[in-house]
RNA sequence: GGUCCAGUAGCUCAGCUGGAUAGAGCAGCAGCCUUCUAAGCUGCGGGUCACAGGUUCGAAUCCUGUCUGGAUCACCA
C-alpha cells in the first residue's frame, strides 16, 4: 500500500531533517480533497513540534525529502499546512496492471485467522416476514459476504422462535376458530395463514380484557388473567410436557410457516449454512439454568420462578424460569449461545438483532458470564436501527405493517413500469424481461435498505422512498449494463483487448479518479467488515459509478483512433464493471447484462 | 425516573480513529442525445452541522450541560 510507505517515508524524513524519533501513529494520511491538487495528502500540522518550524516551511521540506528519495511521488504542491502529493501515473498504471485481471479483486486473506458465527433473520413463527425483518436479512447478510471478502470464515445462521406462550396463541386460535382450514384450501401461503391466527388471537384477547376491566380488575393485571391467555399458558405448559396432539398441532402449523417462508427467503436470496430452532435449545437453557440454581448462582423464589440478581451490575432482578416452570426469551437464549458454542468454538458469536434489545443482550452475557461462561465475552450484538414510516412505527394492530411480499411485489411492478416507460426492453423475451424487473425492483430496495448505517434508525416512505435515479441500486445496475454494452460493441467490431498496456500513455484525469477508485476498494471491504456496515460498500459503489459515468459522458471510448488508448479505456471499464459488479454481490445484489 | 441511541440543506442520507471553503441524491430552475444505453452528464439556488459552554494550532466529529425525538428497564419475543 502506498499509504504504509509514505508513512514510513516520512518518519525517515522527520529522522533526517529534525532528528526527530517520530511514532508513525502520528503521519496523518488522507485522500487529497478535488478542488486541490494531488492524490493523497499528509497533514503537517501534527508534525509541527519536531520540526520548530512553519507549517508551510515543514511542509516544504518534508515534501521536498520524499519527492527526491520515492520515485512514486512526481510532485508536490503545499496549501498551508497540508502537504499534497501527485503520485506519478507510473504507480496508477502499473497498480492496474497487477490487478485488472484478478478474479475476486477486493478479496483478501487477512481475516483468515479468526472464525465468526453470525445469526440473522431469527423469525417467529407466528406472523409473517415484514419490512423490519427484511432490514435484519438484508444487513445479516450482506455483513456475512463481507466477513467473507475479508477473509474471515464464516457461518451463517437462523434461529427459529419456534415455541413459547405466543406460538402457542396462533395454535389455540386455530383450534378454535380454524375450522380444520388449511393453506392449501384457502390458498394462502402458510405464514399468511398462521398470522391471521395470531391476530385473531389478540383481537379476541382485547374483547375478553375490555369484559375483565368493566368487572373491575386492575389494569395491568388483566391481559396476564383472560380466559384465553389461560389457556394458552396451559398449552405452552403441554407442550412442554410433550403432550401429543398439542406437538402435532404445533408441528402442522409450524410447517405450514416454513413453506411460506422459504419462497420469501428464496426471493430475497438469503440462506443460511445451520438452523437452529428454539424447540431444540431451549431444554438445554433450563438445564443450565437449574445448574446456575444447585450451584447457587441463580435464586428461587416463593412462587417457584427462578431469577437471576444483578443487582451487583447495577440492574435488576431477571426472570428465568416461570412458576410453572416453562421458560422465557433469554432461557433458551441461553441455551441457544451455549449449543453455538459447542457447536462452533468460534471466535467471535455475532447477533444481528434490532436495537430494543440491546438491554436483553447485555443481560445475556452477564448471565452467561455469572455462570462462568468465558466465551461471552465473544458475544456481539449487532443492534441495527428501526424501520419507520412516516407515520411513524410500523403497528400490527393499526394495520401499518409493511409485508415483505407485498412489498417485493410493488417493488417489482414499480421496476415494471419504469422500465417500459423508458422502452428498455426491446429484444427481451418476456421471461427474460420479468428477470430484469424482479433483478431492478430487487437492486431498488435492498440498495435503498443498505445505503444507510445500520446502526440508525431509517424512514421508509412507500410512496416516495424508492426511486431509480440518482444514489439507488438501479442506477448502478444501470452503469454496469452500460459498460456490458460498450464491451459487447467492441467485440462486435473485433477489437481484441489485449493486457499490454504501455507505461507512457497519457491518463486523463477522469481516468485516474477511477483507478484511485479502484484502488481503495480492497481497503474499503476491510473497514466495512470491521465495523460490519454494508452501507459503506453501498457508498463505496455509487461514488465509484458516478465517477464511472464522469469519465463515460466525457471521454470516447470506441470513438478512439489511438489503440493503446482505446484498449487502456476499455479495460479500465471492465475493471470498473467488474468492481461494480463485485461491490453489489457483497450487498447481495444481481446486476444485469443489458437494461 | 434510570440507561442507551439519535438530531447535518425543504425531504432522505454521507461525512472513518479531530484537519483545508461541510458533501451526495431527491425535489426546484437552466442546459446537453443525427456520435459508445439520457435510469446519464453539466450548471444554479439551498446550511447558525439542535442549543450553550469546554479541550485544541484546528471541532459536525472529543468532553460537560440543556432541549427535542426514539428505544429500553415484561412471567412478550
Amino acid at each position: 500500500m502506498i499509504e504504509e510507505i509514505l508513512i514510513k517515508k516520512t518518519v525517515a524524513a522527520l529522522e533526517k531533517l529534525y532528528d526527530q524519533n517520530v511514532d508513525k501513529q502520528l503521519i496523518q494520511i488522507q485522500k487529497t480533497k478535488k478542488e486541490f491538487e494531488g492524490d493523497l495528502t499528509i497533514v503537517v500540522f501534527p508534525l509541527l513540534r519536531f520540526s520548530r518550524k512553519k507549517p508551510e516551511q515543514t511542509a516544504n521540506e518534508i515534501g521536498e525529502y520524499l519527492q527526491n528519495n520515492l520515485e512514486e511521488i512526481q510532485k508536490f504542491n503545499v496549501v498551508k499546512g497540508f502537504l499534497n502529493l501527485v503520485i506519478s501515473d507510473k504507480f496508477w498504471l502499473n497498480f492496474f496492471l497487477q490487478n485488472q485481471n484478478k478474479k475476486k479483486y477486493g478479496y483478501s486473506e487477512k481475516g483468515k485467522d479468526e472464525s465468526i458465527v453470525i445469526e440473522f433473520s431469527s423469525p417467529n413463527t407466528n406472523k409473517p416476514l415484514h419490512l423490519g425483518h427484511i432490514r435484519n436479512n438484508l444487513v445479516g447478510n450482506s455483513i456475512a459476504n463481507i466477513l467473507k471478502a475479508s477473509g474471515r470464515k464464516v457461518q451463517k445462521v437462523n434461529l427459529v422462535n419456534d415455541r413459547g406462550i405466543h406460538i402457542c396463541k396462533s395454535m389455540l386460535a386455530w383450534q378454535m376458530w380454524g375450522n380444520n382450514q388449511t393453506p392449501e384450501i384457502s390458498n394462502m401461503k402458510g405464514d399468511k395463514f398462521v398470522g391471521d391466527f395470531y391476530v385473531k388471537f389478540e383481537k379476541e384477547n382485547k374483547k375478553e380484557t375490555a369484559i375483565l376491566i368493566e368487572r373491575g380488575v386492575e389494569k395491568d393485571k388483566v391481559a396476564q388473567q383472560t380466559p384465553l391467555m389461560e389457556k394458552a399458558r396451559k398449552m405452552l405448559v403441554n407442550w412442554e410436557s410433550c403432550e401429543k396432539e398439542t406437538r402435532e398441532l404445533w408441528e402442522k402449523m409450524n410447517n405450514w410457516v416454513y413453506k411460506g417462508f422459504d419462497k420469501t427467503y428464496n426471493r430475497l436470496g438469503i440462506n443460511f449454512d445451520k438452523t437452529y430452532y428454539e424447540s431444540e435449545t431451549y431444554l438445554l437453557g433450563k438445564e443450565i439454568v437449574l445448574n446456575g440454581l444447585k450451584e447457587g448462582i441463580l435464586f428461587k423464589k416463593d412462587d417457584g420462578s427462578v431469577w437471576a440478581d444483578l443487582s451487583n451490575q447495577k440492574l435488576d432482578e431477571k426472570l428465568l424460569l416461570r412458576p410453572d416452570g416453562t421458560s422465557v426469551y433469554i432461557t433458551q437464549d441461553i441455551g441457544t449461545a451455549q449449543l453455538r458454542h459447542d457447536d462452533y468454538n468460534a471466535d467471535k458469536l455475532l447477533y444481528v438483532v434490532g436495537n430494543e434489545q440491546i438491554y436483553h443482550f447485555n443481560v445475556l452475557k452477564i448471565i452467561l458470564e455469572k455462570l462462568g461462561r468465558e466465551w461471552a465475552e465473544n458475544i456481539i450484538h449487532i443492534a441495527y436501527g428501526m424501520v419507520e414510516l412516516p407515520h411513524g412505527k410500523m403497528k400490527s394492530r393499526e394495520g401499518t405493517v409493511v409485508d415483505a411480499d407485498d412489498l417485493m411485489n410493488e417493488m417489482q411492478q414499480t421496476a415494471k413500469s419504469t422500465t417500459e416507460e423508458l422502452g428498455k426492453i426491446e429484444g427481451f423475451s418476456a421471461a427474460e424481461a420479468n428477470e430484469l424487473f424482479e433483478t431492478i425492483g430487487q437492486g431498488a430496495l435492498k440498495y435503498f435498505i443498505l445505503k444507510v448505517d445500520p446502526k440508525k434508525n431509517m424512514l421508509f416512505n412507500p410512496v416516495e422512498s424508492i426511486d431509480f435515479t440518482g444514489n439507488t441500486g438501479p442506477f448502478i445496475q444501470y452503469t454496469y449494463a452500460r459498460i456490458n454494452s460498450l464491451i459487447r460493441k467492441a467485440e462486435e467490431k473485433n477489437i481484441t483487448l489485449s493486457n499490454n498496456i504501455p507505461g507512457n500513455i497519457n491518463i486523463h484525469p477522469k481516468e485516474k479518479q477511477l483507478i484511485k477508485n479502484l484502488y481503495s476498494f480492497p481497503e474499503t471491504i476491510q473497514q466495512a467488515a470491521e465495523i460490519y456496515s454494508p452501507a459503506l460498500i453501498a457508498n463505496y459503489a455509487f461514488n465509484l459509478v458516478k465517477d464511472y459515468n464522469q469519465f463515460y459522458q466525457e471521454i470516447s471510448i470506441l470513438r478512439e483512433e489511438n489503440f493503446d488508448l482505446l484498449n487502456f479505456r476499455l479495460k479500465l471499464s471492465e475493471f470498473t464493471g467488474k468492481v461494480i459488479k463485485t461491490s453489489m454481490e457483497l450487498l447481495g445484489i444481481k446486476v444485469p447484462e443489458r437494461m
